[in-house]
DNA sequence: GATAGGGCTTCCCCTTACTGGAAGGTCAAG
DNA sequence: CTTGACCTTCCAGTAAGGGGAAGCCCTATC
């Protein structure tokens, strides 16, 4: 298979596959032409590594669940704690997001978002703390 | 103030606030030293940077929010505006993040976690569709 | 055989929003 | 005069690719 056709096979662009192979994640071998050549295990790992990004692990996690994936003897503990570290990232940054969101969305209530300039939005980020004030310049 | 009361006023790290200049956000004075001159304004802008940024606002986006911080005759609506597109992206990037958590959870649930290879959250990600087993390498 | 086109190759720069570090100037204290 | 904390600039790196140039390869068509 050439890069085009795996790339439709696994959904990744080819561009993504040619990275994923300066980085490692795969070694497709060579025509004699120079174009790269993969087999159906490549194209396979490839299909591997689209779902577990779309699941959000970052590449190093995915390298990490490849080398479980091709280990007969793993322990499926190991790949669950993977995952539950980054179950927990997830929701890290879910709450993360959802602070963010309250604060905005009670200031954008609070906005008239009008024609007059009064805004509480741009007070609440102008608002200087008594730390600030007591600074002079 | 030099740069390092200022991170200190700001909570801005100093090197954020040289990248800030970098990028033209704030225009700090020089001492005939070359050491960067903050007057308070600079540091009112920076601790609004840092606001802003906590709400998740985009760079670009500050600079638009500055813009219209400066400007007496600027309409709360175009401010409400940004922060309701901005509020859209945060409740994209949640919802994402829900589904993420929603399947990835679902798997670790599904996972023993033991000392056994058998592992559902590796099936899953491994699992070909028929268009990728149709094809042969 | 020449040509057109599409696919493939490598290479380098760009993105976001900084962070780390090296090499060196400046300032106040002892 | 030295020490140490501050400050300066510049360079490189981060995550995960995307864009695009310059050029080779392959097939079809004339």
């Amino acid at each position: 298979m050439n890069i085009g056709e795996v790339a439709i096979v696994s959904g990744l662009p080819a561009k993504t596959i040619r990275y994923y192979e300066d980085i490692g994640l795969v070694k497709p071998l060579r025509d004699t032409n120079g174009y790269r050549a993969f087999r159906t295990r490549d194209a396979h790992k490839l299909t591997f590594l689209g779902r577990a990004r779309a699941l959000g692990f970052s590449i190093e996690d995915c390298r990490k669940l490849l080398a479980l994936w091709a280990d007969d003897t793993r322990a499926s503990a190991d790949v669950k704690a993977l995952a539950k570290d980054h179950l927990r990232a997830i929701d890290d940054k879910i709450a993360d997001l959802q602070d963010m969101r309250q604060t905005l969305d009670h200031l954008v209530r609070e906005c008239a978002g009008d024609h007059r300039p009064d805004c509480p939005i741009l007070q609440s980020m102008a608002r200087q703390t008594d730390m600030n004030s007591k600074a002079s310049g």
